[in-house]
DNA sequence: CCTACCATGAAAACTTAA
DNA sequence: TTAAGTTTTCATGGTAGG
């Protein structure tokens, strides 16, 4: 994000003339590789060794690679327990930053030692919709003279930073303020790029901010609310009202082959990015397909007005999975993860078929859920079936195919269908055989269900293995059990350092369970909570690494996938709402990025 | 009309700790 | 044996697109 705050009409001629920039296709025409290196990985051995209770060498070791000194790290140690890497690590950064500014900035982002629960206002703002209002003041003006010195440091105008002050309160923390500072930036470019024909909504957005020089974050937000889900219960009126709510769908394409798949030879294979949107960083959105109204318009609008990408998974896997990606990596000369996994449900389960009636014609399976079907609907479908020798009558098939298509089942025995394994989930999914195990039976259903599917994320990512020969650094939002970077580990591509952000200890341990098992040899960091990740930590990273070569992740669906019959509340629910952070964490490493 | 959908929460069942 | 913690079981619509 580039100087765009000055000079405004120069720029907007800019824009307006030629708003978008080609992405350069990476002539690497030597690519294809068909021998991917680093293909044996799993030897499926061994449980998780939780590699946990490490000793402490072993931890200073590590944290002596990562450039701290031996002083710092014992010091953290002492003060946070040999086993708390995390709280370690933050205490390392926390430190580092003390030492590097001229002043006692840090106060402004936390002190690691206190736990996030008692962090005021940010922890809670997940649990209401409400955002953070502005606190009154009751510090001096040195305390605006420092906050305002650190973000003109980080990049910012002192104007902007002022204004932003100014409308967010001085207690407000550094990274929100950059938050707003950098929302205010991008509805700036909003109002000069959204000449094509907009969406109604974009027009409503753009009357939004009358003010000409009026932050918009909250403006945004509100748009979002209003957007995402007026109010679920409008029945009555929803012949769309004249001109309401249209265009605000973001179109799904059919078949639902993105930028193209590896079975569909014309595929398209260049585009047109945004000039904003544009790294460094690369970086991967993920979220469901299918959510109401607006979200992925919405999505699409904070990650600078790039097109999803509407993938199928079935394409990749025996099993569907309707999800839109956005991101800004080149999309010529994508490859394929080897070996190829099996493509229908007789491939992939191959027992099945000794007892597969000839009337279910399923050759994949639905999505993949975090919930499997009941017994006792198992149960009541073997009864149904076992009353009649020979086919069922054409009612009970009906049924019967009805329910094995909405839970996901299969056939295991005489008449006798069943869900699909945790096993055989993760096989579907891209993982390693084991990936999951040891951990309880609902929670691996869980996990595997929310995951990425390696082979799809694979085939997208492909284009960074000649990028990046030496491999890459990596910045994992809701990492999950890893599905991203299990995903560059079977491209071949070496993972330097990898910053895992993932709230569930369960997910935590499962991916530095595969790290350990692969023998990495960069680091892997975890962080709890996307929403512990500030302006500080992320400068400390940068720092450190020399930037982050891609930035990846798929935030909550909870609140938009069609499953949820409690909360689906769209973009602003309790979960979904961490897009935003997503965001705020993306458009911080850009701009961090982009000053060097 | 048809189909499909990264879910939630209450309560039962089971396991662990004292 | 009891209690508390953990895991499993089960039923619960409505939106959106073709």
């Amino acid at each position: 994000m580039d100087g765009n705050t000055d000079s405004k009409d120069s720029l907007s001629i800019d824009w307006d003339t030629e708003d978008e920039l080609e992405v350069e296709s990476i002539p690497y025409s030597s690519s294809l590789g068909s021998a991917i290196p680093g293909q044996e990985v799993f030897s499926g051995s061994g449980e998780a060794s939780s590699s946990n209770g490490s000793s402490s060498s072993r931890v200073i070791h590590h944290f002596l690679g990562m450039g701290f000194s031996k002083d710092m790290i014992v010091r953290a140690m002492k003060e946070n327990g040999e086993n708390n890497i995390e709280a370690i690590l933050e205490a390392l950064l926390t430190y580092s930053v003390v030492e590097n500014l001229p002043q006692e900035e840090e106060r402004i982002s936390d002190d690691p030692s206190i736990s996030n629960s008692e962090r005021n206002g940010l922890d809670d703002l997940s649990g209401e919709d409400s955002f953070p209002e502005d606190e009154e003041s009751t510090n001096d003006s040195l305390e605006k003279d420092s906050t305002v010195s650190l973000l003109v440091e980080m990049g910012y105008e002192a104007e902007e930073v002022l204004t932003a002050i100014d409308r967010c309160g001085l207690g407000t923390p550094i990274a929100e303020l950059s938050d707003f500072i950098c929302a205010a930036q991008m509805a700036k470019e909003a109002d000069f790029l959204h000449h094509r024909e907009l969406p109604r909504e974009d027009v409503e957005f753009s009357s939004h901010r009358k003010p000409k020089n009026a932050l918009l974050l909250k403006d945004k937000r509100k748009l979002q609310s209003n957007e995402a889900w007026k109010g679920k219960r409008q029945r009555g009126n929803e012949k769309k009202p004249m001109d309401q709510e249209d265009d605000t769908v973001c179109h799904l394409p059919n078949p639902m082959i993105g930028f193209g798949v590896p079975s569909e030879p014309w595929r398209i294979l260049c585009r047109t990015l945004p000039k904003a949107a544009v790294g460094p960083p690369f970086f991967y959105y993920e979220n469901v397909a299918l959510t109401p109204k607006g979200v992925w318009s919405t999505i699409s609008r904070f990650l600078y007005d790039i097109e999803p990408e509407f993938v199928d998974s079935k394409f990749f896997c025996a099993a569907a999975r309707k999800r839109g990606y956005i991101h800004n990596l080149p999309i010529d000369n994508r490859f394929q993860l080897l070996p190829v996994p099996p493509l229908t449900i007789h491939e992939a389960f191959p027992s099945t078929k000794k007892w597969w009636p000839k009337w279910d014609k399923r050759s994949k399976l639905n999505c993949l859920l975090t919930c499997v079907g009941s017994a006792k609907l198992t149960e009541r479908i073997r009864k149904a079936v076992e009353n009649s020798d020979g086919e069922p009558p054409l009612d009970v098939q009906k049924y019967v195919l009805e329910q094995c298509r909405k839970w996901n089942l299969v056939w295991v025995g005489k008449n006798k269908v069943a869900p699909v394994e945790p096993d055989e989930m993760e096989i579907v999914m891209g993982f390693p055989r084991n990936h999951t195990r040891g951990v309880s039976r609902t929670e691996r259903y869980k996990a595997l269900g929310n995951t990425f599917q390696v082979d799809t994320v694979g085939y997208h990512l492909s284009v960074l293995r000649t990028l990046f020969p030496a491999g890459i650094n990596v910045l994992s939002l809701f990492s999950g059990i890893g599905g991203a970077e299990v995903a560059l580990h079977k491209l071949g591509i070496p993972l330097k350092n990898v910053v895992s952000v993932e709230k569930s200890e369960i997910c935590q341990t499962i991916l530095q369970s595969w790290w350990d098992q692969t023998n990495q040899k960069g680091n892997l960091i975890h962080i709890e909570d996307v929403q512990d990740v500030d302006a500080h930590s992320i400068a400390q990273w940068v720092k450190l690494f020399g930037g982050f070569d891609l930035v990846i992740g798929g935030s909550p669906c909870n609140n938009l996938a069609g499953g949820n019959r409690v909360s689906r509340d769209g973009l602003e629910g309790k979960q979904s709402s961490l897009f935003f952070d997503y965001f705020r964490i993306l458009d911080l490493v850009k701009s961090m990025m982009n000053q060097h």
